[in-house]
DNA sequence: GGCTGAATGTAACTTTTGTTACTGCTAAAA
DNA sequence: TTTTAGCAGTAACAAAAGTTACATTCAGCC
């Protein structure tokens, strides 16, 4: 564990907090499509992510979903982290995007750590930071973007995430995930796939220059 | 200074903190509509909310605004947090929604009571709680209520904001902070009315029942 | 090979939102 | 008092998004 570790972290971890991590954090994997959080949980420790992609849910009134955000390797779940602290119930859902790896940290240990490590508290403070600028960028694409732009944003963002040019969704996965109906999907993507941007098969998608 | 500091921050901060708030923190005093931060700034100092209202934008390519929410007395500002440890510019722009006291503390001073102070940290986390749970709840806003609703919680977040039935704003003005246009916010409050939830004047609408 | 269920394509229509254009009203300035 | 600028009301239309309904295609299974 220690190599991956410090393979993502070490740049921001002296050597005595990553030997501490190293001692009570418990590596786990997961396979894409695994839940690792769901609304309501309370979560009695946070992850840092070693490898892999989680993607971070919203879910309306009537159970349909939104997309947030993902999580790369070297990020937390600033979510986490005030349910953590705040004793909180999860107010989103968390699902492996890919196959990844975490290392998941119990709450008193990163409470104690915020005393102790400088840049542990570096750490945090920059989730956040990173986090609310995530969620500004949502805000951003939902408000200010039409159907059409923002499902180019989220092809890119699939594309950069699984770093491959064939996505493989369904048209209906994709709907969920933006908050819309699979017609309107359809719709749209036959759009970029005429103006060559894109080539439909099914279950898949290749980004041909988006 | 020290009386209004006690009163909204006494339940979070040890003496010792409130006393070095005291000396440190500069105490001002802006007018409703004056503007606190604007998109770009660089931020060296963060903001303690000791009575009134700040209402936080986001602007959109074309120089149009979206409301993201309001800061209350004991609020901070997250996002100023943010900017401030990592030397970042500003994202949102703040204005004043009420007139407003705040005392404003140094960049430094915040960083050394991190350390220090296991009530500022707590105060700290639990800030960027708030926020992130408010920035959900706008998102839970503009990606799944229609504009008739959303109309009818910014009527209501503005009452409970300024503790008054009557809100003193145009048309326009709403619409901008919606972020939509006037003709549709004008046709919006116009049913409102005829369903006998708030009546209607010229620049400004009393809230009767939402 | 034929069956089946899921995935996709598409037309037709509705609803919601945005836009344009013009009206009249009101408060404050001249 | 008259003028004027900003505010609000509304009709008519356009665009975007959502809905319904049905046809077609395909992969895997029997």
């Amino acid at each position: 564990m220690l190599s991956n570790l410090k393979q993502n972290f070490s740049h921001l971890f002296e050597d005595d907090l990553i030997a501490e991590i190293n001692q009570v954090g418990n590596l786990i994997h997961v396979t894409e499509g695994d839940k690792l959080i769901e609304i309501g949980d309370y979560l009695r420790s946070m992850p840092l992510l070693i490898s892999g992609a989680i993607k971070i849910l919203r879910e309306d009134s009537e159970g349909d979903e939104l997309l947030l955000y993902f999580l790369e390797p070297g990020d937390t779940c600033a979510m986490t982290l005030t349910c953590c602290l705040g004793q909180k119930k999860s107010e989103i859902r968390a699902l492996a995007e890919l196959d990844t790896t975490l290392v998941m940290i119990p709450v008193q240990k990163m409470e104690e750590w915020m005393g102790r490590f400088k840049s542990w508290r570096n750490f945090v403070l920059a989730s956040y930071h990173t986090r609310l600028m995530e969620m500004l960028d949502t805000i951003d694409s939902i408000a200010f973007l039409n159907m059409d732009e923002r499902l180019v944003k989220y092809l890119r963002d699939k594309k950069n995430i699984a770093k491959t040019d064939v996505i493989a969704s369904t048209h209906q996965e994709i709907a969920y995930e933006l908050h819309t109906s699979r017609v309107v999907v359809s719709r749209l993507l036959k759009k970029l796939e005429s103006m060559g941007k894109i080539a439909l098969n099914r279950n898949s998608i290749k980004i041909i220059e988006l």
